[in-house]
DNA sequence: TTTGCTTGTCAACGGCCGATGACAAAGCCA
DNA sequence: TGGCTTTGTCATCGGCCGTTGACAAGCAAA
C-alpha cells in the first residue's frame, strides 16, 4: 500500500488524499471513495501492522543488537519497524493520538511485553520500547546523523548493551 | 507565554492562533499582527528554552534519579523540560521540523553534550537523551499510566540507573 | 443490443486556517 | 481641545483540505 509509506514519512495531517491518490497515478476522490474516509485508510494501515513489530522475530540472545542496529542506522527495505515509524509520525496529530494510542497497545506494547515475559515484563517492555523510539526521534531530530561511523558503531554497542539488558535480566541494578 | 503552553500540548499544526489568543482573550488578528507570523512566534517560543533544558541543573550525581523522575512521572509545574516538550509535539509537523531541529541541536543536543563532556560525549549525549526523549514519547503514546505506582518506582530506579551510567561511564559496556 | 456494475475523472461544496486592511476606542502629550 | 500612537476588533480574503455527486468509459452477462 502506498498510503502506509506515505503515513511513514509524513505525519496523519500532512498526508493529503492527493498525495496519496498522486502516489498511485488516480485522483484523490477515487481513494476517498475506496476508503470510506481519511481515518478508515489510517486505519487500514494500521491494521496491516505485523504483530509484533519485527522486534521479536530472530534469536533472543541477539535482540539488542538487531533492534539498536534498526534504531540507529535506519530500516532495510523490508520495512521492518515500518509500523513503529507510522505511530511516531502522527504522535502529535490530535485527530489521529487516539488511534494511535490503540494501534500502539494492541500491536506493539501488548506483543511486545507478552514476548518478554518474566518478572516485571510491563516495566521491562516500557523502558526498551522507550529507548527504541527515543532513538529513532533523535535520528529524526538531529537530521543527518552528524556521528563519525566509529561514532555510530560505539553507540550502537552501548545501546545493544542496554536492550538486552532489559530483555534478559528481570531485577533491578545488578550491583546496586 | 501563553503560546508555549499551548504548543507544548499541541503540534504546530494543531495550534491555531485563534486558540492562542483565545486564551488571553484577545482577538486572533491581534496576536498574528504583533508577532509577524505563525512561524515568527513559534520561534519566538523555541528561543525562549532554557539553555540546557534544565537537564543540567543541579548535582551531576543525581542526574539520573532526577532526569528520570521528570520523564516517568510528568513534568512538575515549574515548567521543567516544557521545551523538550515543545520540540517533541512538532515533530511530525512538515512545517516546523525545520525549526525543530535546529533549536533541539542549539538548546538540547549541544549544551547537554558540552555538559557530559568526557571522551565520546556525543555518542553519550545522543543515547541519554533518546531514551530520555523516548519515555516521554512512551508516556504520550500509553496515554494515562497503567503501571502500578511500584512498577512506575522500579521503572524509574532501572531507568535513573541506565542514565546515570550514560553520564558516568565514558567507556562502552564494563565487562565487555 | 441493452442492461448494469466497476473504475475512474471532474468540478464543486463547505470548513478551517493564517493573514490583511479598515476602522474604533483609549491613553498620552502639547 | 486637537493630534498621535498604541491596542484591539471585525469582516474578509485566498488557500488548502476531505468529501460528495454527476457523469463517462470499459466490460461482462442477458
Amino acid at each position: 500500500m502506498a498510503a502506509r509509506q506515505r503515513f511513514a514519512r509524513d505525519s496523519y495531517d500532512d498526508v493529503g488524499m492527493r498525495d496519496i491518490a498522486g502516489d498511485v497515478g488516480v485522483d484523490a476522490a477515487l481513494v476517498s471513495r475506496y476508503f470510506g474516509s481519511k481515518e478508515d485508510l489510517f486505519l487500514k494501515v494500521l491494521d496491516q501492522c505485523s504483530d509484533g513489530a519485527d522486534l521479536m522475530d530472530g534469536d533472543r540472545a541477539t535482540f539488542g543488537d538487531r533492534v539498536a542496529r534498526q534504531a540507529i542506522f535506519g530500516h532495510g527495505d523490508d520495512g521492518s519497524l515500518e509500523h513503529l515509524l507510522v505511530l511516531l509520525r502522527s504522535i502529535g496529530s490530535a485527530k489521529a493520538i487516539e488511534l494511535v494510542r490503540r494501534s500502539a497497545h494492541e500491536c506493539f506494547f501488548g506483543p511486545f511485553e507478552d514476548w518478554i515475559g518474566g518478572p516485571d515484563a510491563a516495566v521491562r517492555a516500557r523502558l526498551a520500547a522507550a529507548f527504541i523510539m527515543g532513538m529513532e526521534v533523535s535520528r529524526e531530530i538531529t537530521g543527518g546523523q552528524t556521528l563519525s561511523p566509529e561514532e555510530c558503531e560505539r553507540m550502537h554497542h552501548r545501546m545493544s548493551a542496554v536492550l538486552q539488558d532489559f530483555i534478559d535480566r528481570p531485577g533491578l541494578s545488578p550491583a546496586a
